[in-house]
RNA sequence: GGGCGAUUAGCUCAGUUGGUUCAGAGCACCUGCCUUACAAGCAGGGGGUCGACGGUUCGAAUCCGCCAUCGCCCACCA
């Protein structure tokens, strides 16, 4: 087959990835292998695929295609999440467009609708995974809302209500008001936000709901919730407001009476030292209001609306509320004054509709015991952070986790199996027969019928925390006791995780109390945090901004494979991503070097009969060493999660070493032929670096492997064993190192010279440069060396590398005052060199206290200095007599 | 308000237990080359007071203190 001059990715990515499937290499089974294993973060089921996402994703390719080759069972299964809320407010906002509410239709009709929407827009984000090159196990894949999974959430419910960590309560919430339903503490965004301080004069009542001359004065921030207001609190020890003991304020607008009362919660020196308690509307009322028995009167309704209880306003939006009430508060007289005054608000994640506290009933669990179980799984290593500083935001949460409210006031998730029969009584079941039983067991006649299901889901995140489990066997979670299936018990614990930081408590936290609660130990060995993937300059990628380039494009321009290496390049572990498509260009400039080498390779054509040059010769003894060295690194970097560092080792290796060292080295003359064990030992290093690199490049990879010989029907290079360290010579890797100096030394003399390449100099060596790779300088240097004594007198320029003198003869080309010049700034440089040498060794307190080694050094240095020294010497002698 | 992290070349980052000639890499830049694998290339080159100040040490990019700037997480002063 005739090889283009340019890789084109399109032509054979398609291909081989059709392959792979075909011969189903991603699948894997339980065998006796060791196994390595990743559960993918699960996407959202309508997702579309973004940077993020292919980071991510292609550090889970990387990782699993690696442990492939290293004769692990490797496995990776993929799947969807339902994404409760953001895929229910896609569903809305589409039938809204078609002018139909949600609660128009009822409950089992738009699930109906959901379920055509997850079908028609579900799952495109794992085709879109597949372009990327990813091998997940698609036999495997699953989805949080499949019926056995589904299944598992109802259980795990079941059996913490049983356990008596699931309680349902009333309790203040964090309500969403677009979203129309709660959400936990994680889902609020706290952000400083510029609002008013609004100082209102409270009337001081006259005992018969009449205003005296006497009043007060509070701060809010609030003042549309007045109505609400169930009394005023003042600190007990504020002396400023004792004269207020026992007496009675006006509501300012609606005249109603409420309480004067006191309580340490409130800070004298802040506001104006009199708080407005509205238990309705804010946590913290919400608790005073407890303490002192005070009523709730809600005037907010769920669309965040001023209700009848409101008595004014009734029916207008929050914030309209808000401006309105503060006209009439001026109007009657009760605006004191109004501040600038930014404070912290909080969002919904989702909506970014600001949050509102109410108080409703919920479904909460207990995190005490998770938290704790979850916390020690980390704290004694069991599971690894990278990078471990996360160890500390995971602890810190651990130790602070409130109860999680896992109720959800919307329709598309797992319903909450608490079946309430008519006298208000409920059972938890995990099927409505189930109930039925249960509910006769309380109130003997009641029927089917009788019994009605809670209306609210479970938050996503109650599912997805099953996922390391479920995905392998459904029937575990809920069932402490069950024995786990083949699959669980073969490939639980997985191995690695990798997942943005942004979902360290959502998720990653969770999973682990789920796994240490069901299976009694942690669902995976390291967890790797990746940064957040940003533009050039640093902003986060996002639709509003248009920053964010399609992924599918840029693999479309420069191929899969490119725009992985493109990631990779910039992502070191733990820092956020600086996205620059000029990384993506390198990949592909990459991907091309690759493929021109291996058009050189193949286009050799060998001779038996002829013998190997001892350049040849060298080259291989030579990159056979570093071939394992860096085998030796590139591990090392991937034990340690260095996965930028491991490319850039083997890019180096292939681009630096191989293409411009080796390649060079051993490369006939044009139209000559090479012989046969030069020729294998090129393809052979050829096949290694194409299987080193092959997890981070696995398309070109593959068609270069297939390309090199013939291959049967159902090879593949995914299989193939990893290169692997074998033992060298140190030696041998600084002997060529010298060449490769002494090659630059001359380049460098031609550059300044302006001699061109094609022109043969004489190059002569001072003796005892390693002989043995004296023939790669001829070739590379394209000089004849001659190995001397002394240089003589003929005109020439000098050099030395490391401790070897060097000398390359020129006749008229060489300006002797500007050779001299240049020497004696040598000189100069290494005389100063040597007086801080010197001035070292002659600190007795260095000698007395730092390490043998270290002096010995000191010492090397100043006889390599010596050396030069001599060296410069008789070299500027040699010019000036000339 | 509390905590964590960062600050090294124009950009993105390495730099392990303080000590090899340690101040590095990739990209970008400059100069010269279309040398028959590759101009997505080849050869050569310039560029940094390691954020500031102080301290420990024979020796500090590295350890300690303080400050500055940036980022992230947590947080109920209305």
């Amino acid at each position: 087959m005739e090889l283009a001059a340019k890789y084109n990715a399109a032509e054979v990515e398609d291909k081989w990835y059709a392959y792979w499937l075909e011969h189903k290499f991603f699948h894997s089974e339980p065998n006796e292998k060791e196994p390595y294993t990743i559960v993918i973060p699960p996407p959202n089921v309508t997702g579309i695929l973004h940077m993020g996402h292919v980071l991510n994703n292609t550090l889970n390719d990387v990782l699993i295609r690696n442990a492939r080759m290293h004769g692990k069972n490797a496995c990776w299964v993929p799947g969807t999440d339902h994404a409760s809320i953001a895929t229910e407010s896609k569903v809305v906002a589409k039938l809204k467009a078609e002018g139909i509410s949600k609660e128009d239709i009822g409950r089992e009709e738009f699930l109906k609708h959901a379920w055509a929407w997850k079908e028609e827009h579900g799952g495109i984000i794992l085709q879109q995974l597949r372009k990327l090159g990813c091998s997940c196990d698609w036999d495997r894949t699953r989805f949080t809302m499949e019926p056995a999974l589904s299944e598992a959430v109802i259980n795990t419910f079941v059996y913490f209500y049983r356990k008596g960590w699931i309680y349902k309560g009333v309790r203040m919430v964090n309500w969403d008001p677009e979203a129309l339903t709660a959400v936990s503490d994680d889902e609020v965004v706290h952000k400083d936000t510029q609002s008013h301080f609004y100082h209102l004069r409270y009337y001081i009542s006259d005992g018969n709901g009449q205003p005296t001359d006497k009043f007060l004065v509070i701060a809010t921030t609030r003042p549309e919730t007045i109505m609400a207001d169930a009394a005023i609190c003042v600190n007990p020890k504020d002396e400023r407001h004792h004269w207020l003991r026992g007496k009675k304020v006006l509501i300012p607008l609606i005249n109603r009476e409420i309480p004067v009362i006191e309580d340490d919660y409130v800070e004298m020196d802040f506001g104006t030292g009199c708080l407005k308690v509205t238990p309705a509307h804010d946590v913290h009322d919400y608790e005073i209001g407890l303490r002192h028995n005070l009523p709730v009167l809600e005037i907010i309704d769920d669309h965040g609306k001023l209700n009848e209880n409101a008595q004014i306003l009734v029916g207008e939006d929050r914030f309209v509320a808000r401006k309105k009430i503060v006209k009439m508060l001026e109007e009657a007289g009760n605006l004191v004054k109004v501040e600038d005054y930014t404070s912290p608000v909080g969002y919904s994640e989702r909506t970014n509709a600001v949050i509102e506290p109410k108080l409703s009933a919920q479904w909460f669990l207990k995190m005490d015991t998770l938290a704790k179980v979850a916390l020690e799984t980390v704290d004694s290593g069991r599971t690894k952070f990278i990078p471990e500083r996360y160890v500390n935001t995971y602890r810190h949460w651990m130790e602070n986790a409130h109860d999680w409210c896992i109720s959800r006031q919307l329709w598309w998730g797992q319903r909450i199996p608490a079946y309430y029969l008519p006298n208000g009584q409920f059972v938890v079941e995990a099927t409505p027969e189930a109930a039925l039983e249960a509910a006769r067991a309380i109130c003997p006649d009641i029927k089917a019928e009788d019994l009605h299901q809670d209306e609210d889901v479970l938050d996503t995140w109650f599912s997805s925390w099953l996922w390391p489990i479920s995905v392998f066997d459904p029937d575990m979670p809920g069932h402490p006791d069950h024995k786990p299936n083949k699959d669980l018990a073969y490939y639980y614990p997985t191995s690695d995780l990798v997942t943005g930081p942004d979902i360290i408590f959502f998720w990653v936290a969770r999973m682990i109390m789920a796994g240490e609660e069901f299976m009694g130990r942690e669902p995976f060995s390291n967890v790797y945090f990746t940064g957040i993937v940003r533009d050039k300059i640093g902003r986060k990628m996002s639709k509003t901004l248009g920053n964010s380039p399609n992924p599918l494009d840029l693999i479309g321009t420069y191929g899969a494979d490119a725009v992985r290496i493109g990631m990779l390049l910039c992502s070191s572990a733990g820092n956020d991503i600086f996205y620059d498509e000029a990384q993506i260009k390198q990949g592909a400039a990459f991907c091309n070097k690759i493929w021109n080498s291996y058009r050189l390779v193949k286009g050799f054509s060998v001779d038996d009969s002829i013998a190997q040059t001892p350049a040849a010769a060298a080259a291989i003894r030579w990159f056979d060493a570093k071939l394992s060295e860096t085998v030796a690194t590139v591990e090392d970097h991937y034990r340690k999660f260095r996965i930028s560092d491991a490319l850039m080792a083997i890019y180096k290796l292939f681009w630096d070493d191989y293409c411009a060292w080796y390649l060079e080295a051993i490369k006939p003359a044009f139209g000559q032929p090479v012989d046969r064990a030069t020729y294998d030992a090129t393809l052979g290093y050829f096949e290694a670096l194409l299987k080193l690199i092959h997890p981070v490049m696995p398309f070109i990879t593959e068609e270069l492997w297939q390309n090199m010989e013939d291959r049967k029907e159902g090879e593949t290079i995914m299989y193939a064993a990893a290169p692997v360290v074998k033992p060298f010579d140190p030696e041998t890797l600084v002997n060529f190192e010298l060449a490769e100096e002494a090659v630059n030394g001359v380049r460098g003399i031609r550059n300044q010279k302006n001699i061109a390449p094609k022109e043969t100099l004489d190059l002569k060596i001072k003796g005892g440069f390693p002989a043995d790779v004296l023939p790669v300088v001829e070739k590379m240097g394209n000089v004849k060396v001659e190995t001397v004594a002394d240089f003589g007198s003929g005109q020439g320029v000098g050099f030395m590398v490391r401790t070897h003198e060097m000398f390359v003869a020129l006749s008229g080309l060489v300006n002797v005052a500007e050779e001299i010049a240049k020497l004696e700034k040598d000189l100069a440089y290494q005389q100063k060199f040597l007086a801080g040498v010197r001035g070292k060794l002659a600190n007795e307190r260095f000698v007395a206290n730092a390490p043998a080694a270290v002096i010995e050094n000191e010492r090397k240095k100043e006889a390599d200095s010596l050396s030069k020294i001599e060296s410069l010497e008789s070299q500027l002698k040699a010019l000036k007599n000339s």
